[in-house]
DNA sequence: TTAAGTGCAAACGGTTTGCAGAATG
DNA sequence: CATTCTGCAAACCGTTTGCACTTAA
């Protein structure tokens, strides 16, 4: 898969629904391709226009509505603490991932299990219902971390139990 | 377990922390047993307003960041659409549970599997680390459901595309 | 008696929206 | 050219907070 294919697949749905191809849509498309991590809005319009593009956080907002309505991102989970929105790219996804979250950090890490998903889709089915999608977060303690107090993944201190 | 456990739970976190046990406390914490389901934070205040206790959002919303603190409640996933947290009461759970989701009306049950928490914690000992909690979410279609376009677990119409 | 809790209303922050001007097909 | 899109700023809305008053211990 590279980035024409996900394009014209955008510029499809547009079409199919009398919408048209903006540079601002290309660039946004392009940008989420080539991160490919999980990500919230404010940070992509950051990069965005890090990268020497201005467009405005409203064409963001919208656009990334836009591709999650067609399927090409869908709503992520957030790190722990995180208010906002996360996406994360999910067409032409060859392997369904699951999220690690470590517990000290809250920082998400991506996991690929290939037996889960029949297991949940065999659930679904006992209820009457046929999987159409599926999340699965893990939360986890990194022994190492736990010994020391410190997250070696990300360099912080154990944080503190939140306020109040 | 009964709501007595439950005051004693909290109280004891309380004075671990130097707080008080109040009448509000206490009449929030008993609504969230007896109603016993996930909840965002304005229902609960509806609910305690209709029965005929006066507490302020702003009370309840800090009483809820209390119980999630102290392991009796945990966020829990919303249905979708909604913007605002929910949360399920996890204090004495026995087994553990899964959410399946409608994806027609959008509401959230319960599901009971023993099995994928072993699962699961194989996963996390792959990645290094030790499982300390999980969530999972199966999004599926009723079948019926969907040879009809009606979902006869709400009696709602499939609800149309997301606009814009 | 005094530190903690409550209610109120204002502040906050992520997201959405109305509108006038720019741009696509 | 007609219609859609963009940027801007204001509106929105769930949640948090500052403050004066009330209350648990």
């Amino acid at each position: 898969m590279n980035t024409q294919a996900l394009v014209n697949e955008f510029v499809a749905y547009l079409r199919s629904r009398g919408m048209r191809m903006t540079p601002e849509r290309r660039h946004i498309l392009q940008h989420i391709f080539s991160a490919h991590t999980h990500f919230e809005v404010d940070d992509l319009h950051v990069r965005l226009r890090d990268a020497g593009h201005r467009i405005s956080k409203a064409t963001v907002y919208r656009t990334v509505a836009l591709l999650a309505n067609c399927g090409i991102l869908r709503s992520s989970i957030a790190p722990s603490g995180s208010s906002s929105e996360y996406y994360e790219l999910v067409y032409g996804l060859e392997t369904p991932h699951e999220h690690l979250q470590c517990q000290e950090c809250g920082r998400v890490f991506e996991v690929a299990d290939p037996v889960l998903l029949g297991h949940l889709r065999r659930i679904a089915v006992t209820m009457g219902y046929e999987l159409v999608d599926h999340s699965v977060k893990i939360v986890g303690r990194c022994v190492e971390l736990r010994n020391k107090g410190v997250c070696s993944k990300s360099g912080l201190q154990r944080p503190p139990e939140r306020p109040q």
